[in-house]
DNA sequence: GTAACTGTACGAATTATTATTACAGTACTC
DNA sequence: GAGTACTGTAATAATAATTCGTACAGTTAC
């Protein structure tokens, strides 16, 4: 698994954090500690899949377009990340005469997948809102909000 | 993660496979596709976590030294890849003034680790057992056994 | 028309993973 | 005890994945 979904779930805590501004790929990628175009790729899937609204232009962004207390990590793992808990290495060779070689392959294949689905199934307990409420309450000491 | 947990299961399966016999890092390199030295540095660490006996000179090799109707695979992610579900790029900046970019690290590291007691939970249902059994059962229509 | 933005693609740089090689240590066999 | 076949471990090379940087076309506001 890439980063590309921490990311994700950073920008979208952002900017629930700032709820009614537009804020710049610029804006998030320095909060994000990363480049102006990959926060772009990442928001133009977030897009497509209905989590943010984009404006290009002057004045233009992102801002949330979805309530931070129904969207779930989960679905946001699903657009962005899915099917890559599994390494990219695999064991085994199809071709073996062995059965434990020629077919492990599709055992952990399948034992990835189902493990995915209980990895998911813990995200779904986890908001943007959650994340959000994490972020602030880590500081809170010297915060004022 | 890298791949280190997929080859100890599939070696584990495949001692599993061929009890009472010793089989050489060589011979469990061909079945897994890598190579001699990795398998001993892996199955070093299942030595150390009881999982396999090890015979140095020659006739050695790794046996078996569990029963792998109760190791779970849960296991054996612990003893090889735990903490390695989370990716290794960080978002965020603790320097940074924003309470979201200061804490975004701590909050994602721990969802990470949570996440990964549920990945695990869903390991402890599979034994070494349940691998071999999947593996053989995969090619049953062309298999004697 | 110009300035400030997104959308997207491509190549470079960096980092992680895997493979290779080497060699010391151990145990068996002759 | 010399030779052979193993493991244990480390260091380095090769490969692959990830991240970064740059570029530029398209869009919108002024």
């Amino acid at each position: 698994m890439n980063s590309e979904f921490t990311i994700a779930v950073h920008s979208l805590a952002l900017l629930a954090h700032i709820p009614e501004h537009m804020a710049s790929s610029e804006l998030i990628a320095k909060n994000v500690c990363t480049n102006p175009a990959r926060i772009r790729k990442i928001m133009s899937i977030l897009r497509k899949n209905g989590f943010v609204k984009t404006k290009e232009g002057i004045g233009g962004g992102y801002i949330l377009a979805c309530d931070p207390n129904e969207v779930t990590l989960a679905e946001i793992y699903r657009s962005i990340s899915n099917g890559t808990l599994k390494p990219h290495w695999c064991s085994g060779d199809p071709q073996e005469a062995c059965q434990v070689s020629a077919n492990m392959h599709g055992v952990m294949d399948q034992i990835f997948t189902e493990a995915e689905m209980y990895f998911t199934k813990y995200l779904e307990q986890i908001t943007i809102q959650t994340v959000l409420d994490k972020v602030r309450h880590g500081c809170q000491e010297n915060s004022q909000q």
